[in-house]
DNA sequence: CTCTGATCATGT
DNA sequence: ACATGATCAGAG
């Protein structure tokens, strides 16, 4: 079937709105496939099966005539019924070598996935996939959010031009990122600038800019421009005029009180929450936070730059363990997520309250940190298995350079690690050691 | 000092 | 009432 304009494109697709897979799977795809891993297999059941094209593997976009390529990928409903993608999006395969000689205006992928027809199913775990219901289809232009995407390709191509393709991660970039994508775990390809392998990547967006996308097109909300490239933009720019200032003298600044006496614990806090704003504002502030998924952290450091603390996450509990490293929650987490760190500097090793705002970090996490999470991962499972508080990978109690702790939370009187067993108590949450900061914090 | 378990202040 | 982000504080 050839479509003559997007109008007539969209037209013939209303129909698929709330179909099924099976309902619409003319070609019998799905008989015969092991469903489970099947990966893009539901893809060519709405390719030949609904708009009755021939399966193609080359590299035009799917609706050639009109420059659009189809993407059918899931979302989940989270408990409060809101709506989250379930997976990032993946696009072309980064060619290390053709990137460090592209613009993105240029690239292969903006060819072929600038404009792109996205079809939403809602993913069910309790259901097969042929059973998932097709609720929304959305034209998507990546025309809309070019400024970002243009700095997030810069990112990407200048630490190829750095020989550091090994280093990218997911976590460098905003919208666009660059996703792991091998056939085997193996899988290494060359790169230009270094002899170093590097695992083989692809473009992709980002799991949080999709229920971004999605987000926007369920509530058809006014596009607000956004300002921003980076969320470490935005904060640099929010904390300006307070660079080499005390955290007291911010403080007083911002909201009149003197604190001389009594410094707050969380003083960092209140201001980041005050400059920046809370996590839950952030997305109204500008664009760039309803599509990134980040985290303003605080954290002192020495007069050598060095951190003076481990950071710590949100708290885990038993059920995120549940699943192998691969698909957990937190393997995802650690990949995707940009660490925005606000760095006060204790000159002559002042305390807290009295530090100065020195700089803001960007961090993210590689291959080799994911590798090395993997093993405090595996270790609490097997520490769950068998019920064993000794085995917790504390830093105290883990192995030899650990670069993710765990370590206990909670109030007066807990008893944190005996209470990570009780699914219902978690008192436990993940750090990520002071070696790896200290690594994090030298880069550049 | 550093290390590491414990605890605080606040938000939801 | 409990999770979160972050610092505190005793041991060594």
């Amino acid at each position: 079937m050839k479509f003559k304009s997007e109008k007539e494109l969209l037209e013939y697709t209303k129909d698929i709105e709330g179909k099924t897979f099976k309902e619409i799977d003319s070609q019998h795809l799905l008989d015969t496939a092991n469903l489970r891993r099947a990966k893009g297999l539901l893809g060519h059941v709405v390719e030949s099966g609904f708009y009755k094209y021939p399966l193609n593997n080359d590299s035009h976009a799917d609706f050639e005539e009109l420059d659009i390529e189809l993407k059918v990928t899931g979302y989940v409903k989270n408990k409060n019924g809101s709506l989250r993608a379930k997976e990032r999006l993946v696009l072309s395969k980064i060619d290390y070598n053709q990137i460090v000689n592209e613009t993105f205006e240029s690239s292969h992928v903006l060819g072929k996935c600038k404009k792109m027809l996205i079809i939403w199913y809602e993913y069910d775990s309790n259901k097969e996939a042929k059973d998932f219901l097709i609720t929304h289809y959305q034209l998507y232009d990546m025309e809309n959010d070019l400024k970002v995407f243009n700095n997030d390709f810069e990112i990407i191509k200048n630490k190829v031009l750095d020989g550091k393709a090994h280093e990218l991660s997911e976590g460098d970039t905003s919208y666009l990122g660059a996703c792991t994508k091998a056939r085997t775990s193996s899988d290494r390809t060359t790169q230009p600038f270094s002899d170093i392998l590097s695992k083989p990547r692809a473009y992709s967006l980002k799991n949080a800019y999709m229920t971004g996308i999605l987000r926007e097109h369920i509530n058809s909300k006014v596009i607000t421009l956004n300002k921003y490239n980076t969320v470490e933009e935005y904060v640099k720019d929010k904390l300006r005029p307070y660079f080499g200032k005390t955290q007291v003298e911010i403080l007083e600044k911002i909201d009149g009180r003197k604190y001389s006496e009594k410094i707050p614990k969380n003083i960092s806090k209140m201001i980041s929450d005050e400059l920046i704003g809370k996590d839950t504002e952030l997305p109204e502030k500008d664009e760039i936070f309803s599509k990134t998924s980040f985290i303003i952290k605080n954290l002192p450091i020495k007069e050598n730059g060095k951190p003076i603390e481990r950071m710590s996450f949100k708290t885990i509990s038993l059920s995120d363990f549940e699943e192998e490293w691969e698909d957990s929650f937190w393997k995802n987490y650690f990949e995707e997520t940009t660490l925005i760190t606000i760095c006060y500097q204790a000159v002559n090793n002042s305390k807290n309250g009295f530090r100065v705002l020195k700089n803001v970090k960007k961090i993210s996490f590689d291959e080799y940190d994911l590798d090395e999470f993997k093993k405090t991962y595996d270790q609490i499972k097997l520490a769950i298995e068998k019920e064993d508080i000794n085995l917790l990978p504390t830093s105290a109690n883990g192995f030899k350079n650990q670069l993710l702790e765990i370590a206990p939370k909670g109030v007066k009187g807990d008893n944190a690690y005996e209470n990570f067993f009780k699914n219902d108590k978690t008192k436990v949450s993940f750090m990520i050691s002071k070696r790896l900061l200290i690594d994090k914090l030298s880069d550049e």
